[in-house]
DNA sequence: CCTCGTTGATTTCGTGACGAAAAAAATTGG
DNA sequence: CCAATTTTTTTCGTCACGAAATCAACGAGG
């Protein structure tokens, strides 16, 4: 076996935002590192020096665009050594579990899913320690494993309270470390994503950010200062009591004319079928509004105009810079995406910014990746919670 | 003439939070001071002597509650001259302006209001002026001046637009200083209250905050990480696109059920002078609402409602630690409080965190007050703006 | 081909902020 | 008066950083 690494390196406050500065930033030279850390080009040669001999950095050895050029000393820019640990991430459904092989970079580099036959915990870490020996199969040097699970998640490794999974005070963490000897991280799925997003996705770099996901339910997530704002309610029931409109259609789930009711796939589904008695696909409806049937039209209309609403109100009273829009069900704005941004002008003040809104079609192997950037977070940088 | 301090010291970031914290949470002694912002003793005794030194800090002489049973070298607390400076604010309205003198502390100690007859900068100038030198007479050491004005106000120091003043690019901090020879701070009015409010309010210490005033106007403040947000639209304008009920009443300023339409005085007074025909005064519809009337119930318990609803949002997006109502419209709590309670509680997830709201009621002298905490801010503790 | 100017990286040195620990100070209790 | 205790001061060592000199690598121009 060759020499493994340690999987934790203390790093000081500078080391750090270096590290953190290259990983979410590409290749960066030291001169540029020190502009956008503010600090002197002695200190970054300092700061870089053990991050390079501890093999998370290297000198790029191909200069892409050599200069171009410019004269003088060519830079020389550092950046992560990717795939010098692998991490696997989970995202646990009721039904199946999705599991993904991200680099450093958190690109994904391998999938692999499997049904979820039992929700007994010693089972379900088994068939996790099981994907995990799988998935690690050609790649050598892993970092860790993050698992994103809908529910209440407690300092990064207990399962508080999943009501799908009728867990209460897991220890999925501890579960999952006995079987793989890898070091484990869990976290609520909604906030992971968020976590991944805000450290290399759309809100990378950003003091002020939120994330909403439609899709079976609503997601909600708050980055202020770059930090995840944690609150109690996340166990997957934003948005049930979210009214939009008091006058607006009554579902199984989520208050009258909630978000919940207006915006889930679920809640669509049942409207339609309700009015027309046919079971129809999510996707089936919004070909239909797209093809001019009424039913279809008018719930997704509603959809739409309610979306706009509640981004109106999320724009008007958090102010973020931008809002990403993120889950199975951002199909919608492919066909009413007209709709929203006229019902999202209209509830904003005429001198307002305008709303940097942002659409990511997003599958569960993002919500693993979510999990995966958490365990790159936690067992790379030391970064801590909250 | 005594000699004077300089008006501004130039702090070192250790020394600032020591200022801070000092002037904020009162008396402390150094080792409370270490604990708090988790220095070691030794740095204490380091920043605190350049701040007893320059007069801004002493050590209390009076030990009120003396130890008290307690053993051991009794501590020395520290605390602000309160009276060392004194500063000026001043609320500019349509037609009148009101000032204060603070202390240090921002304890008013002098009011003085004189009425507005014109608009033209130079003359207003020349009244700010001139109530500066009378409210100054009795306090020799003056700080500097703020200003509290509403519209956009840049640089601290430019009212870039003022729509009630007909202003455009005033320059008034640089009118009142040299008239005054004293440093002047500008700034929009509801920003200066929300900065009193965080810095010495009910704001104090905490991370996510925010302020909303109900008067002739809606007033929005968000604070994170301590900081204010700033925004394009806090000329007055708030809530006007904040549709909360689409079928709610009609008024001459502010959408069709607009929080504007539902809230503002004017807007309530106008709702009930349309369904009556008698003009009354707000404080005649909160009577009347308590009383039974049923005209002012209706509207004050709509008003009422839709004030939950707006609380409720705020709550849900921004996740604040408290949510403070002021202005001069807030006694419809006391009317309808319950009201509001109810529906704010009926508007946000049963497993979310109780909004902590509180309740202030301000008057205009509370509005120059703010803007003198933003000249003790600026000149004092070299405060910058985000 | 050689030199000069330019730009990036490194080295060296000085400064300043901080913590740890010891010492001093101020009080209570015996 | 002495021990115990808590606060404050002093001293000393460490570390991160910036400034500036130096080294390194390249292009331009004679």
């Amino acid at each position: 076996m060759t020499a493994r690494m340690a999987s934790w390196l203390p790093l000081s406050p500078g080391e750090r935002a270096v590290a953190i500065e290259v990983l979410v930033h590409g290749p960066l030279s030291r001169t540029e590192l020190a502009r956008r850390l503010g600090l002197s080009a002695g200190s970054l040669t300092r700061l870089t020096k053990p991050l390079i001999e501890s093999g998370l950095l290297v000198e790029t050895p191909e200069n892409g665009a050599p200069a171009a050029g410019r004269q003088g000393r060519p830079s020389q820019p550092l950046d992560v050594v990717a795939d010098s640990r692998f991490f696997v991430g989970f995202k646990v459904t009721e039904d199946m579990v999705y599991g993904v092989v991200t680099t450093l970079r958190s690109d994904i580099v391998a999938r692999l899913d499997r049904p979820l036959t039992t929700h007994d915990p010693g089972r379900v870490a088994d068939l996790l320690a099981a994907m995990t020996g799988e998935l690690a199969a050609g790649f050598p040097p892993l970092g860790g494993v993050g698992i994103g699970v809908g529910g209440l998640v407690r300092e990064r490794s207990v399962v508080a309270e999943s009501p799908f999974l009728h867990w209460r005070d897991v220890p999925l963490a501890a579960l999952v470390e006995e079987r793989t000897g890898l070091p484990a991280v869990v976290e609520n799925d909604v906030a992971a994503l968020v976590e991944a997003e805000t450290w290399f996705g759309a809100g990378r770099g950003l003091d002020r950010f939120v994330v909403l996901t439609i899709g079976a339910g609503l997601g909600y997530g708050l980055v202020l200062g770059g930090r995840r704002v944690p609150c109690a309610e996340e166990d997957r029931g934003f948005g049930r009591h979210w009214i939009i409109d008091p006058y607006g259609p009554l579902t199984p789930t989520g208050e009258r004319g909630s978000a919940v009711s207006l915006l889930t796939i679920p809640s669509i589904r049942y409207q339609v079928q309700a009015a027309t008695g046919r079971e129809t696909t999510y996707e089936e409806i919004l070909a239909g509004a797209a093809a001019g049937e009424p039913m279809a039209a008018r719930v997704v209309g509603e959809a739409a105009r309610a979306l706009g609403i509640l981004v109106a109100q999320i724009a008007n009273f958090v102010m973020p810079q931008k809002i990403l829009l993120a889950g199975e069900g951002v199909g919608l704005m492919d066909v009413a995406g007209d709709t929203v941004r006229t019902t999202l002008r209209a509830h904003r003040h005429p001198m307002a910014a305008p709303v940097d809104l942002e659409v990511r079609v997003s599958d569960f192997h993002d919500w693993a990746r979510g999990a995966a950037v958490l365990a790159i977070q936690v067992l790379v940088l030391g970064a801590v919670e909250a």
